[in-house]
DNA sequence: TAATTAGCTTACCTTTAGGTAATAAAAAAA
DNA sequence: TTTTTTTATTACCTAAAGGTAAGCTAATTA
């Protein structure tokens, strides 16, 4: 039985094996952006492997997250979307995003500002409660 | 160098050292409902080890998320609370729980929710009762 | 004297996640 | 005939996460 089976009562545990793998969020942030077959998701997700691309888009779909859809030609073409249930995870993960976005931007100011004498930050400060 | 000191560069990664840890999100969440010491959080959440609950204490604690507030005293006492830094995350992982919950009623699973904190629950449904 | 308490730390082990690389199907194009 | 293309699957390996259990500090209490 594998972690993502496990807690499947608990809400925390039950949204994390949607969200908490190194992937999952860039698959569906992509997904989002337009369906997709494989080889467009692969290019523009840089370091992921074949593996683990088919490992969550086979959760994904059988967790109802995405759809496939697959056209019968050689070379083979295969389409995935959001579900209706995948859309709903977007704002979840979009709030990650913009977390993760702005606590970068923080820590770099942070970052910039341990080398700005006192002086010229409170000055700074000074000015913005002004 | 540890996968948390990883992907500095992509929000993303950055969001996920903070909420992809199994035991991070309710530890959070906890302490969000109250400052608390260690034994406290240690029995709220069941199943946590006193390795990982020290292992992501200090982590959130370097990372500016959580501040400790040490009494000298024997037996020692020792309080963790969130920082202003750290209450910025607690909307990012409403909107998880949520989703988690919401999601969990929707698949009509009659699984029980044992496993899960009775605390992180009954927040769930004074929340959806307000 | 020995046990208790809170808050850790450490060594060791198992499980899981994720990466690498080889292989396949299947027909069209070179 | 061989190569190319797309969408996979599989075996194998490493690294990371997390669990188990023992021990430590230092004063108070039984």
């Amino acid at each position: 039985m594998s972690q993502k089976d496990l807690y499947t009562g608990c809400p925390v545990q039950h949204a994390r094996k949607y969200i908490s793998g190194k992937w999952q969020i860039p698959i569906l942030w992509y997904l989002k952006k337009q369906p997709s077959r494989f080889v467009e998701l692969k290019n523009i997700l840089p370091g992921i492997s074949e593996k683990v691309l088919t490992q969550e888009l086979r959760f994904f779909e059988a967790s109802g997250i995405i759809e496939k859809e697959v056209y019968t030609c050689i070379p083979p073409k295969v389409e995935y979307r959001l579900t209706s249930q995948g859309l709903t995870l977007i704002p979840v993960i979009q709030n990650i995003i913009q977390w993760g976005y702005s606590h970068l931007q923080e820590e770099k100011a942070n970052r910039s500002m341990r080398s700005t004498p006192v002086s010229i930050i409170t000055e700074l400060e000074a000015i913005n409660n002004a």
